[in-house]
DNA sequence: AATGAATGAGGGTTCATTCAT
DNA sequence: CATGAATGAACCCTCATTCAT
């Protein structure tokens, strides 16, 4: 299946229809084969990041692992996932603009249940084994760690970000995952205790 | 001076320069007076948001406070800047998307590094204090403060971001501000200590 | 063999191949196997109504009956003829089209030449059999009749022209053939005498 | 005001939104500051075209005159209305196409509903004062009549109902009116006695 | 021979920019 | 200066036509 990268890669405004075909080296009339639309090229496009994203979180949330080991390999995995697709991670930046807005709502609302999902459960599981503290304000606690985890995944992703990350940890950080997955861990394990 | 609001209100794309021209107030033909192009209105409106941001954080640093006295008046300042200029906090949505990338670079690293600058000499200055622990990694940490403010300031700007709070903290979570200035403070505090 | 009658049903311009194909049961491929361009599927289709009306002229020129006896018969046949070929009718409505008028000329000819030829030899024999008046100008009595004849005809085949008749004769007056029929046959009678 | 009069002499399909802007002599752009679409241009002319038939129909109908006598300048009017607006002649082949006639209906209604109206009452008036026979079926004759009026004025306007009337009249026929109008209004004379 | 996916020129429409008034 | 009507390049999308299978 065909799928319009460059209107992730470029953001909705950016990507014009022939650029579009001519990336993906098929012809404007087969594009439209495939899609009804340019925002139908673009839901696709959320879509398929959706996916993605779905995946990533099935492979964090073992069962038997402490809260803090589930963070860190989410941070790590989130990496990951900024490298491996870094145009479903600008989707997120175009969803969020007032542009789509309207567009974006129904499907980001989706999105975000999930991880809200799994953060609570993770979150409530570490209380009853005692990994963090009783009086913890647990969705307070994902919106706290989503953030982290966002603007992490951004900062491997985005021009803008990156060059933000570099800004702030140096031009070669982004090789030194360790230091910033750690680091982000070892603070939100304190935040956590 | 005459700012191209809606430019940033509505994002890059969505505003056109007739509706720009309209809200403002004045003719297409005295905008154009006052600037080259819609790519200078973008800037100017970038440069307008720098100028605010800055006053902010000199409204931030009082040398006498805590570090997390500072963080305490950083979170509820960066929440009374996002509502009073929720136009001026999607720009940085906008910068950050990949259409204007290029354009962005330069600005965007001017703004970045003020706000380094102030987050390093906070956390030098607590180290001296022994009010965090001495092995703090000091850019990290404000990467990591930083990515906490940005997603705060845009929680209570952006559209998307507004809904994206709701679901996390619950429909009238933007209202208790206390909850989330508080909460984020007491996380934050944790992990620097 | 096989036409292509959305091209007269819905218009030249309405028609697209895919769609005509589609109606037709046979690929697009097919389709230009028996015609070399959307043109010339139209113009088939305009030969096709040719030769169904002149078919239609051979049954109503008895030979031996009055003018008005034929006439009658003529009105009665166009209305069979429109409500069994609807299509081929409104083709009609598409040649007269200055979109088509180019290409339509020469064929038009050939289909009017019929008429007119039938037509003047009917009012000469009638003249001849002292049916009609001596003085009665020919030509334009073939003139006057087919525009009655065309009207007719479109009144049972357009969507346009169905309505104006409901308009004109009442809801349900396509129903009352008898009624339209023999009362144009009673006008035309009252003229030719 | 600027009207799109390659739309109705060319037809809706034919004419496209660059020849007609290039006809009425201004830009693409000035054109859409007219009109919203091209559907728009479309009705814009159907209405030009109700207006100046309503003023036709006007000058029509004097009380005074014999049926007959308004049937004569009804003729004659026709003639020197299809000559003066070809266009709008046009106009109502293009509405009475399958692709238009949706978009058509509502405003065709208006226009034949005025005609209705004035013939009614014509022949109305014209039994009250024994000018046609009692027995007349007025709704018919009506219709009969729009139908000759219809044929004229295409017969005048269009380019393929033109060559028709050649090859009915003669080459040279348009130019004698007085054949036409005067043999169209004997003819209808004599069909009403 | 039959298919229908692929093509891309051409259509309707928008909007940043200009310039006569 | 200020205006806003006028411009036309560039957009998204359609569909007649082709051709590899």
């Amino acid at each position: 299946m065909i799928l319009p990268f460059p209107i992730a890669e470029l953001g909705y405004g950016a990507a014009n229809i022939n650029v579009i075909a001519q990336k993906a080296g098929i012809s404007v009339g087969s594009l439209y084969s495939y899609f009804d639309s340019k925002e139908d090229m673009f839901l696709a496009m959320v879509e398929k990041g959706m996916a993605v994203l779905n995946q990533v979180l099935e492979d964090i949330r073992y069962k038997e692992d402490t809260v803090f080991e589930v963070i860190d390999r989410l941070f790590h995995m989130t990496v990951v996932y900024a490298k491996k697709h870094p145009d479903l991670c600008k989707l997120y930046l175009n969803l969020s603009t007032e542009q789509l807005a309207p567009m974006a709502k129904r499907l980001s609302e989706k999105m975000e249940v999930s991880f809200i999902h799994v953060y609570t459960e993770i979150f409530e599981r570490a209380k009853e084994k005692g990994e963090v503290r009783k009086d913890l304000d647990v969705p307070l606690a994902a919106y706290y760690l989503d953030n982290l985890v966002i603007s992490l995944q951004l900062s491997y992703a985005s021009t803008y970000y990156k060059a933000r990350l570099a800004n702030y940890l140096g031009e070669d950080a982004m090789e030194d995952e360790e230091r910033i997955c750690n680091g982000l861990r070892q603070l939100v394990e304190r935040s956590f205790r």
